[in-house]
DNA sequence: TTGTATGCGTTATCAT
DNA sequence: ATGATAACGCATACAA
């Protein structure tokens, strides 16, 4: 009993193969009656199509855009790193993978770019930008244009888009907040938060995941305000070295966001790095170096590789129509240490 | 210029698509002369294969054997799931999934069970089972006789197996040692070492990494002698209990195997269950259930599911003599908390 | 409204 | 040693 054909489903119905593949296809031009014939037999027979089969005959390719921030991050280093070794790889057969730049805090400039997009050229499309009226909008019109939409790393509210692919900030903060708790055992002493910005919504997702566990499970410790150095990274040197000469019983240091190597100098020159324990999210060349030195303590992080092979898959069984395989999709939250660093 | 197909390369070589498809597939009967000139054409054009092409040309249907070990346990209980999930999904397409189960602790009760397998049937095993010198031999002749044999979990020596999927067990060791001394920071005390057995090479080896980081970056805390319950739960409650009540400044208990139902059970009949570190391997129901009530403090865990479907990739891979895309089958150690639990 | 015939890129059988 | 040709499971232009 090998699987059923749609030779199978023809002759059980006692159709031809084209009328097979209307009823298939959902295709005009088919009785009722014969499409409850057709229909009957793919449930008696458990027909399931052969997707590389189905595009080995419609010829079809497709081409997905990655959307990223522009300028110069070690995390979007390694976001591009692993879409061009997931184009390469066997995975992106028949899709063609191509990258789109736009520019940081700037929504109308990313909607400006968003905008040179031929939806009609292209397949799907996989968006990392933080979440502004502009960008939503720019979204949804692509959307609307016919493109499968998934979101990368940050998320923006489910109409526009048909998938996230990402962690939970909010837990990706409260895992963050346990293990600087735990780190913490016994001390009394305050604790700093950095970001570059508390605009985007996942990072005031962190930060609220963050806040309540620290409450609850850990009130010996001080939360200090975020110091925000509004993604300049210029300012961080000044900010960190302020905050940290006025708090003599600073503990811990968490990371939200980018600006780790900046942060790290900062810290570098107040002399009690070493004494501090350092929780920073995403594991980057910056990340992994302050793990590797005993800098850092705990990463919180996405296996970007497994992300952007994700999304690729995602959005192909978006445009095939094809449910997802939910459990391999699920993207976990690392805890990445010093010992089980890949 | 779309990409080139055989045909493409046959005009280009001047010969048949059969001749091609000789020098593609290795076949014998082709002058070197012609073969050069093939492979030339090849070259030139950049052709890749369309494995999914050939596969639906080839009307191959592979058949792998998983070699489980039976008895209960919730972690077999975790991976039979896994491969239930993963022969139902669509990336088990033309591939069937048995699953054998083999005697625990009698390597020539797994012998005689993996003799019962017709090599001529199937065309890959993924085995799960310690390393014996029986089992050694077993698992040689079936990669002798042609199979592909991926190990699971628990690695066999280079020459018996194709592909090893799953974690380093001295990584994972080390990893347990790093969170065990970190959420301990601050204290002197004793760490209780569990394991059913220190027979099986990976729980020696996660042993040894657990010692050495241990004793290098923690010195206030003193890893006791481990306690083997040589894999009979009904020992654990003595065991376990005994030393519980000789160790007054027992502070931190690492479980190194299976058997975390018995040694919970055990542990919270001393009333100190609460102020211990607890670090178990393997996310489990019962794991879980220890972490959501907060009598486990951390698991170092694999994620089955990835597991599963990368042995299914990597036997594929290796039956059609394909290059693996080594990124994705990277095992990562998990570090699972109550605040990421998937 | 339904059926026939052909092609997609690859493999495989059977001739030559 | 090499070449024609027919599958594989599906889609589609065209015919009926």
């Amino acid at each position: 009993m090998p699987k059923p054909t749609v030779h199978d489903i023809a002759q059980e119905a006692g159709v031809s193969l084209a009328t097979v593949d209307r009823v298939l296809n959902e295709r005009p031009g088919v009785r009722d009656r014969t499409i409850q014939r057709v229909r009957a037999a793919i449930d008696k027979l458990g027909y399931v199509r052969d997707t590389y089969a189905a595009n080995l005959a419609r010829q079809k390719a497709y081409t997905f855009v990655f959307v990223l921030p522009e300028g110069p991050s070690s995390f979007i280093d390694v976001v591009r790193e692993a879409i061009e070794e997931a184009s390469t790889s066997q995975m992106a057969e028949r899709v063609t993978i191509r990258v789109l730049s736009v520019p940081q805090n700037d929504p109308h400039g990313v909607v400006r770019r968003l905008l040179t997009l031929n939806p009609g050229k292209i397949d799907g499309v996989a968006i990392m930008a933080p979440e502004t009226p502009q960008v939503r909008d720019a979204v949804r019109r692509l959307k609307n244009a016919g493109l499968a939409v998934a979101t990368l790393f940050s998320d923006l509210p489910v109409p526009v888009r048909d998938h996230y692919v990402g962690i939970n900030s909010y837990s990706a903060g409260r895992t963050a907040a346990l293990l600087m708790g735990r780190f913490l055992r016994g001390v009394h002493g305050s604790v700093m938060v950095v970001t570059g910005s508390l605009q985007a919504r996942d990072s005031i997702e962190r930060r609220h995941g963050f806040d309540e566990v620290m409450q609850r499970d850990f009130p010996d410790l001080t939360v200090l305000p975020t110091l925000e150095f509004h993604d300049d990274i210029s300012r961080v040197d000044r900010l960190v070295g302020t905050v940290a000469s006025q708090t003599r019983d600073l503990a811990g240091v968490y990371s939200m966001g980018a600006g780790n190597q900046a942060l790290l100098a900062a810290l570098r020159k107040t002399d009690r790095l070493n004494e501090m324990t350092v929780i920073a999210h995403e594991l980057t060349a910056v990340t992994r170096e302050g793990l590797l030195a005993g800098e850092v303590d705990a990463v919180i992080a996405q296996n970007v590789g497994h992300l952007v092979r994700s999304a690729v898959r995602v959005l192909r069984a978006k445009c095939d129509s094809v449910d997802i395989f939910a459990a391999q999709e699920k993207i976990r939250i690392d805890i990445v240490t010093r010992e089980n660093l890949p």
